[in-house]
DNA sequence: ATAAGGTATAGAGTAAGCTCTAAGGTCAAT
DNA sequence: ATTGACCTTAGAGCTTACTCTATACCTTAT
């Protein structure tokens, strides 16, 4: 597939795409005869993975050593497994504060509501 | 309190803290007669929630506009619970991204587990 | 009154993550 | 063969969020 398609069904322009590559986020991308890239499936998945992340909060640098462990299997094995414990460690945390922050909205929202009750009583 | 102060127990530079203010996310910040800054005990854990915030992938733009919320009540009632409830909504989907992101991890995790033992046996 | 150390502002510099432009090559259709 | 829509690289420019420096004023101890 070509980048404008991977653009396309992405979302991610076609400067990110390659950026993303020199990052070292998109490995393997295959060139036609015309030096064009040539874009597998999986790449789709690949880069909605990086957003996915990206937007969680990890950088591109630590999405990129991730995703390289989880795709290839030339990395020592426990030592991707332990990088994998370390990343669900962050991942568990990151839902731990989320959740308190989430009950902070609600009593916040609760209140406010509630103000706004008072206030159409007036 | 002075700025060394709030530095020391926040962690925050006070580069940053300054930074902070000029980006709207400290305010209410008194000075004394010399011209120091002279913060509240609360400025403490305003700072933490901060960098809570930006920790789990909010920009210092809406952390300042959903705490300014929060301690204000000089906004809007209704439209304040709505910004709440649609915080809310973006910490929820997180919360579903990253379990599904720790699903994932923790399968690849047992896969690199099993390979390294699998190693270990050769 | 001088030195050490705190505070102030303004503004320059940095890193990450894009975002865009310039200059040029490729391809498919007319 | 020319048009228009692709593609390429190199590199400049931008935004966010700091981080640091310069210059200068304030405070406390000697």
């Amino acid at each position: 597939m070509h980048i404008a398609e991977l653009e396309r069904r992405t979302g991610v322009s076609r400067h990110t795409l390659r950026y993303y590559e020199k990052a070292g986020l998109l490995v393997e991308v295959s060139r036609q005869a015309n030096n064009y890239r040539d874009y597998p499936e999986q790449a789709v998945q690949r880069v909605q993975m990086v957003r996915q992340l990206k937007d969680l909060g990890f950088s591109l640098g630590e999405i990129r050593d991730l995703l390289n462990a989880v795709r290839s299997n030339r990395i020592d094995c426990e030592q991707g497994a332990s990088l994998m414990a370390e990343k669900r460690d962050a991942v568990a945390a990151k839902i731990k504060e989320l959740r308190n922050i989430g009950m902070m909205l609600k009593q916040e929202q609760k209140r406010l509501e509630a103000s706004a009750e008072a206030q159409r009583l007036l």
